[in-house]
DNA sequence: TATTTTCCGTTGCAAAAGCAACACATTATG
DNA sequence: CATAATGTGTTGCTTTTGCAACGGAAAATA
């Protein structure tokens, strides 16, 4: 593992020197990818915005990964072991690339220099991975609405270095992200407000306790 | 990254060629670890039962990973970014393998057989490791009780490639791990037994749907 | 710019889940 | 083996959440 590695200089580094990408255009609601057993595929968002869902028998969506500039995503980062659908949605115009590999972990036959660099540095962007969904679960351990819209405004605020952020989701997909109820997230919302817990300008929340 | 990689193995030989790792008995209850930022340590379940729990500031405890012969835990498998403390309990007595790393990816300067196995298969214990968080999610994204139970058994018969199967868990840690209150978790047990969901015998669970 | 579609904000009501408390069973422990 | 500690099963009551529905705002689209 290299340490220096730095992922954005590696993805605009790559598209030039290898062959086996393919590079596609998505508008606003397509269907980036499914997610398909036995299927080895490693993607990486260029640009816009996607994200990952599943529907459930009940007709429940849930958002379980969201997706911006440079996200890696694919069955790599997702042995399948579910029966329900995965969908990547694009939710604005993006770019994607695709990669269809035989062993992730070894360069390919060709030996470009990005699989030598993906190889080299996959584990540590698994690790990464394995970060995001460790914090995704302690999410959706808490036990009330409330809990989890603090504790996601919270990770907003650490990720941004500031009591203010812009909200990446709409606030029906927020609901689905967090696997509440939209309207009860609503209501929930309205009282951290009048509680003071927090302000909504727009699309941007202002924590308002230290 | 060997495919034939053959983890009960490996954890059975590597004791004796590797200095550097360290071996500890506990008993039941008792703390085996805690999880600290900054530090690199990997451990290994040799038998026994182990659970992973964070206590959160409302006095609420889940159990985040539940740990049996063989499983692999530590902070290489935890970028910790909670405020919250995480602990290793012991379930059972059991003894723990440890190793403090510098760089989990090498194989130390000693050049041992263990440290080399290990960098080069670490990468998929880690995938392993991916694999269990999102099935953890998937559980915990469900929106009732009722299905998190369902989801959880259904699971447990598809690992165990039966219907019927020892819960590894208390009823009340149960709880704790689908993170819903003992009580309503109770109710709905009975509800389901009612409904001829499921059996119960003693510790054993019986999926009666197919 | 007119029109359609999606999203926001809200509410009443129903259902589910949480809380607290208790008796009894089972399991550890001196 | 007596006793303490922990786990199971249950219930009444309260609180939270989900569901369905609706009007208006905002955004996308023709």
């Amino acid at each position: 593992m290299n340490n220096n590695f730095n992922l954005e200089n590696f993805i605009s580094d790559f598209s030039k020197s290898c062959q086996k990408m393919q590079k596609k255009v998505f508008s606003k609601n397509e269907v980036v990818t499914t997610y398909i057993k036995n299927r080895n595929q490693l993607c990486i968002l260029l640009n816009g915005h996607a994200d990952l869902v599943r529907y459930d028998l009940n007709g429940n969506r849930t958002i379980v990964e969201h997706f911006s500039k440079n996200a890696l995503f694919g069955e790599v980062f997702y042995t399948i072991t579910t029966n329900n659908e995965l969908l990547v949605e694009a939710k604005s115009s993006c770019t994607v690339l695709f990669y269809i590999y035989d062993d992730i972990f070894k360069k390919c036959k060709s030996n470009c220099k990005f699989h030598q660099t993906l190889s080299e540095n996959l584990p540590q962007l698994i690790l990464n991975k394995v970060t995001d969904l460790n914090m995704r679960i302690e999410l959706l351990t808490k036990r009330s609405t409330r809990d989890k819209l603090l504790g996601y405004f919270s990770l907003l605020s650490t990720r941004n270095l500031s009591t203010s952020f812009e909200l990446p989701f709409s606030l029906t997909d927020l609901a689905d992200y967090l696997s509440v109820d939209r309207s009860a997230m609503m209501r929930e919302l309205k009282l951290l407000k009048e509680d003071g817990f927090v302000e909504k300008v727009g699309n941007r929340i202002i924590l308002l306790y230290k």
